[in-house]
DNA sequence: CTTGAACCTACAGTCGCTGTAGCTCCCATA
DNA sequence: TATGGGAGCTACAGCGACTGTAGGTTCAAG
């Protein structure tokens, strides 16, 4: 009884298994345990991780909110929240909208770029260096029709502090 | 005559004049040099770096195109570029336009997200962490408005190869 | 028993910087 | 001419979130 139960009410998956279910690759897995992220697993005989399925659930957890694009802190704090099931969700929400923020910053620094950029390429008249309105533009601001540029952000959600 | 001559033609700036004539920190200024972009300067008596105006230019060609978001590769090429004035402007275009692709790529999924993150903001009661819309729909892909997610880009500019 | 896929650890590399430690240099003022 | 302090120097570690590699071990099928 206790062995059917326990077969049939804990699967264990391989490191592999877990990689295709949540479309996460291996690497990245021991990287999320690495940093503290998924707990240390069970190990084989022969040192090899295996997982059940509360392990699953977390790394699908993982997956989808970094779909969504946030930031595996955001992710931790997240998670450290879903296993006070019964408390307010202010803070969650706080986070999504934290992330939401950022997202409509980007947009909009990016959107600004679109212009300048579509404009380069419009007023370009297509000849030499010399005279390529988008190499000018970049050899001098005052040809430039942004008076200030914001720094477009090379890393992802984290908010300047 | 030699003597006057150099001194009116020829400014010669210290590192930290440079970093605020461009907008540039000192050490992104030795990062570009270390990585090729800006080449050696000469040196006082005593190693430190001393630029003349051309150095000043290219460093604020460089500046400008990170303010609009090209990746240092892209911009080592429109510099070897303006070494030749004389040629034709189609490949400078040709990365330009590569890049405005980039760009509304980027706006594209930051829309969708957008959308995505506004609505479990919108559809959430505030009750407790176990009925929060977003933790749930972080919880359960069925849950989500999105039939695929689109990888948020973490890394800037470099499309996928 | 053999093969080969899957797994293991450890570490380097990506991008574009930024920060730090522990020096040396330069120039203005006393 | 001495001195103080700001500016410069090299070398290296760290960021975020992985990805890739080398060189080995384990496991399950045939
Ligand atoms: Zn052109
Ligand atoms: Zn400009
Ligand atoms: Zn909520
Ligand atoms: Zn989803």
């Amino acid at each position: 009884m206790t062995e059917a139960a326990t077969n049939t009410t804990t699967p264990r998956y391989p490191i592999g298994d877990l990689a295709r279910q949540t479309g996460t690759k291996v690497q990245t897995i021991r990287y999320y345990e690495s940093i503290g992220l998924l707990p240390q697993p069970a190990r084989t005989a022969g040192n090899q991780r295996v997982y059940g399925q509360d392990q699953l659930d977390r790394l699908g957890f993982i997956k989808h909110a970094r779909d969504f694009g946030f930031p595996l802190d955001a992710i931790r704090e997240l998670l450290d929240m879903t296993d006070r099931p019964a408390a307010s969700c202010v803070e969650a929400d706080e986070i999504v909208r934290r992330h939401l923020g950022e997202v409509r910053r980007r947009i909009g620094r990016l959107q600004a770029l679109e212009g300048e950029l579509g404009r380069m390429l419009e007023s370009c008249s297509h000849g030499t260096v010399a005279d390529c309105r988008a190499i000018n533009v970049l050899s001098d601001h005052e040809k430039c029709c942004a008076t200030s540029h914001e720094p477009v952000e090379t890393i992802p959600y984290r908010a300047p502090d």
